[in-house]
DNA sequence: GTGAAAGCGCTAACAC
DNA sequence: GTGTTAGCGCTTTCAC
């Protein structure tokens, strides 16, 4: 490996000074930094960095961990923010928790021993106590609050998304709707339902507890979800599901029961995707701008980084988009 | 932050026992090493993996470089890799490149200051070149083969699974069958046109130029290619692509033209999704193993870490699956 | 079986 | 503006 001091030799400088031509170009004459430079240039070095985070105890690393790369919203979330990290000169060290508290722990664990910077992460269910193990590293939860004192959160306005939503179907005359909510321990999850709860009240609807189930935020659990919803003697007309992946197993249930998307159901999901795009009936959804609060979340994070006051919590609207999946009430049967 | 002073320290020995006891057990009395450990889960002691790596020459690191994580055949290769990284010790560093050679480049300069035991990289066009950034690392090449002389490569048999799935098609009475294939410097493209020519030779059809079209491998260029074939004066009755995200364009193209699926275009995509099973008709594929490719992929690159000799190419077979956008050639009109 | 000492490549403090 | 020196936390000779 080419290290600095071959550069220095080649500048005919010292280590130091070689290195801060490279660092700090201002604390230079121009005519060594440009020795330097063209020395570096020549012999293809490249800083070790974990030399250099070893004496600057922090390497430009940041943390990155999310609960699910497989779901295009996390891996939307997760470019936006290596794109932004990138730009900016840090590289991302990222881990995924798979909604498991305990690999979020071994992620913490393990990305302590690299010094990071900055950790943007996802939350899981004991987020809150699992960060004891990075106390103090300059921290941007994404999509979801752990509920940690003063900590910093990216995320979108879920209930205002939700409300809006779920007023549309009350808008087309629906008055059973149905929500598979997330688990309620994840604020997202919170949120929506609070939204949904909102938005049946602007209807002067009743809510009813047995129009509403949890689900885990997977594809299978909507599913299930959705089948029990549906085979009720007196079924809702309308579902509002909480998350991407559990919508695609609702819609599933839905074709299961051989039931026609919008006429007799219709149905929202939150999230875009392609997938909500292209299926046909082309999905009706709250659309949540993911490469967005990925880039936001990395910016935020740098400027704590950087000891710039920071407001503590930013909130990025989300967007009803009326496609096809969703339709006035059926005249009821008789 | 806790380090091994502080752990010798309790437990009343030098720095060089501690590190022995947590680091090679062996060399150490067992009463000490039981000191040491305790004294470093009291403390909750993380080895600082820069001192280490700067130590060693070498972080219990490896990068992986994909070309698109937004495409889900990469991000489940991505998670079939960190899945058995981590299960290993070992941390991986992820980088996109997006297909583009520069930012591949620039991924291996950032990766190579981290001092990683190995790389696996999707390749792009330039990764032959590329890779003299990490000259002499341990590399494995996924899903593509760059044509760098002596390099491990974990791919696919694309030629057979290309061959199967157009031989599906010629079965089934097609004989104009366009193919939407991927940029020609990809050998993944590259076999699976072959493989594409053979199955034409096999049921005695000539290849014809005309019917094949080059993508970029993404979805615009899928829909762009697709509308070109469909709107000659003969049109191909089926359509074999390339890959996944062209797949989504050719089926978009189909229903801007207003063709029904199967009836008058039979469609063949490459690699599942879950797209491809939910959308109507579900999508004849051919499977790729993508989370085992990961694996394996893995599991290869740790093997000749460890300087166990490795076959240096591994193929994966594919699979055909057979859903609805496949049927018989219409009865020819007029 | 254990400790003392050196050094990985880099940068910050302190001279000059 | 530049060089000298020291040390980040760890592992690894080399003694004993």
């Amino acid at each position: 490996m080419i290290g600095l001091n071959e550069v220095a030799r080649a500048a005919g400088v010292s280590p130091a000074t070689a290195s801060r031509a490279l660092h700090r170009p201002e604390l230079v004459a121009l005519r060594t930094r440009e020795r330097v430079e063209q020395a570096a240039a020549e012999l293809g070095y490249r800083p070790n960095v974990l030399a250099r985070g070893l004496r600057t105890r922090g390497s430009r690393t940041i943390g990155l961990i999310v609960t699910d790369i497989l779901n295009p919203f996390h891996a939307t979330i997760a470019k936006g923010v290596q794109d932004t990290a990138e730009a900016q000169g840090y590289t991302v060290l990222m881990f995924n928790s798979d909604e498991q508290p305990g690999k979020e722990r071994r992620a913490l664990e393990t990305l302590h021993g690299h010094l990071p910077m900055g950790l943007i992460v996802v939350p899981t269910a004991q987020t809150r106590e699992n960060l004891a193990i990075v106390d103090g590293l300059p921290t941007v939860e994404l999509d979801r609050a752990s509920g940690k004192e003063g900590a910093h959160t990216v995320m979108v306005d879920n209930v205002a998304g939700a409300r809006e939503a779920v007023t549309h179907l009350t808008e087309l005359g629906h008055r059973r709707i149905g929500m598979i909510a997330g688990q309620q321990d994840i604020s997202t999850a919170r949120e929506r339902l609070q939204g949904y709860r909102e938005a049946l009240e602007l209807a002067g609807l009743p809510y009813d507890d047995h129009l509403v189930l949890p689900g885990n935020h997977r594809e299978p659990d909507g599913r299930l979800a959705a089948l029990r919803l549906l085979s009720k003697r007196l079924p809702p007309t309308a579902l509002f599901v909480g998350n991407n992946e559990m919508t695609v197993g609702a819609v599933l249930a839905a074709r299961e029961l051989g039931l026609d998307i919008p006429r007799e159901l219709s149905i929202i999901g939150f999230d875009d995707s392609r997938w909500a795009q292209t299926m046909s009936p082309a999905l009706s959804v709250v659309s949540q701008p993911a490469y967005a609060l990925g880039q936001l979340a990395c910016q935020h994070l740098l400027s704590v980084i950087a000891g710039q006051p920071m407001p503590e919590s930013v909130r990025l609207p989300t967007q009803f988009i009326q496609r096809q999946s969703t339709g006035p009430v059926m005249t009821v049967q008789a």
